[in-house]
DNA sequence: ATTTAATTTTAGGTAAACCTAAATATTTTA
DNA sequence: TAAAATATTTAGGTTTACCTAAAATTAAAT
């Protein structure tokens, strides 16, 4: 199997074990991929007798200790990528997924281990999302989802759990960014909204919107 | 046809066609890509409908108007990274090529005009190769080979006609680097071999590597 | 000008990653 | 628990980039 599939496979079987605990679907590997059910049956084949993930057939599959090594050497490419795009070239945390998407394939270590040194030896990328180490290692962050938060808390937005290129342009356009400070100034029953207050301005943002923004203490 | 495939195909024929002005033989093109000829002969066949290449049975083939377009295009991308690898990351000129062999083959023209400001819009690789700009213009620099200099001589190395590691390395060892100046302190006429003065330290160059390096006046 | 040698192309085949559609297995609903 | 719905796998097929070996062409050497 080719390494960029083979790269593509496990990382979107990652991603989707993050989600259901149970593992990844067929159906969603395919979702993701873009391909059809059938091509990941058969991939799903050839992805186990390599030994990256655990497969039994018509069950949701999960990755092996190998095939999480690989994930997170991937992930650890594109975040270090996505860092240099917005930190370096100027480019906006809207633009730079499909950039990062084919940059995080290409593999010689000593280049991302200095990548890693140039940037500073980051710990998160321009999305909030924590950078594995050269060890595979994964600080675990502990965010909160802005909805869980309670009325007059102040806190600092550190992450987000959508990278749609139009949600991250309406943060752009409310002035939200990560480490933003926000106080929680009312939360509206009937529609889940919530006024909040971010610096001089007050608005309110809808609960679609603060679903979907992971905040952390305000520690300053 | 693929688009890495593609671009390695037509880069392939660029460079030999800088060398045998008849245009690329397909075992030449072979021997570059490490294929089989049989594979050439059938790749060339679908260059040619695509128009990035002219080709007739049986003879040496050239790159059209839009072939080296896209090949001026690849090397723009090539030199810019291994700028970066050098000024950026701290690599030596002798471990960027099979990196960069990769980057190049990344197609955003954002990122590569947004790389190429970032590295103040470098006017040559660091072998000394001139950058395509960003219309494909490649500045023609009128280098001289070190055997071609005459007794007496003072020049500057400006580029190299060699990029094996091992000729790097060799360099590196001896001290020169683009921008050494050198005197020619005499020319020994059995083995075609020359001494130099480079700094206050002298030594013999043998034939095969003066034959490979590429000087210029030494204007200052 | 032939014959020989070298080069290139063509013909026929393989393997990988995809597809569609039929068959099978699992889960949900009645 | 049997039928219906959903999910997954398998079977058979396509395309692309590769291969080997034979055939055709061109170039070189008698
Ligand atoms: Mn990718
Ligand atoms: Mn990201
Ligand atoms: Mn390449
Ligand atoms: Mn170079």
């Amino acid at each position: 199997m080719q390494p960029r599939i083979r790269e593509n496979y496990v990382k979107a079987i990652y991603k989707l074990c993050q989600k259901n605990k149970e593992g990844a679907y067929t159906n969603d590997i395919a979702l993701a991929l873009q391909v059809k059910a059938g091509t990941v049956s058969e991939s799903l084949k050839k992805l186990s007798e390599e030994g990256f993930i655990v497969y039994y057939k018509h069950r949701a599959v999960k990755l092996s200790a190998k095939g999480q090594q690989l994930a997170l050497r991937i992930i650890r490419r594109h975040r270090l990528w996505e860092v240099f795009l917005v930190e370096k070239l100027g480019f906006g945390w809207d633009e730079i997924h499909p950039m990062a998407e084919e940059l995080e394939h290409i593999d010689f270590d000593q280049l991302t281990d200095r990548l890693d040194v140039f940037l500073d030896k980051p710990s998160v990328d321009p999305h909030g999302d924590p950078i594995p180490d050269k060890n595979g290692k994964l600080s675990k962050v502990n965010y909160r989802n802005l909805t869980a938060c309670s009325l007059h808390e102040y806190v600092s937005m550190v992450g987000i759990e959508n990278h749609q290129p139009s949600f991250l342009q309406l943060l752009d356009q409310l002035g939200l960014r990560l480490g933003t400070k926000l106080l929680i100034k009312e939360i509206i029953p009937f529609d889940g909204s919530m006024l909040v207050k971010i610096g001089k301005k007050e608005f309110y943002l809808s609960k679609t919107v603060s679903e979907n923004i992971l905040v952390g203490p305000h520690k300053e």
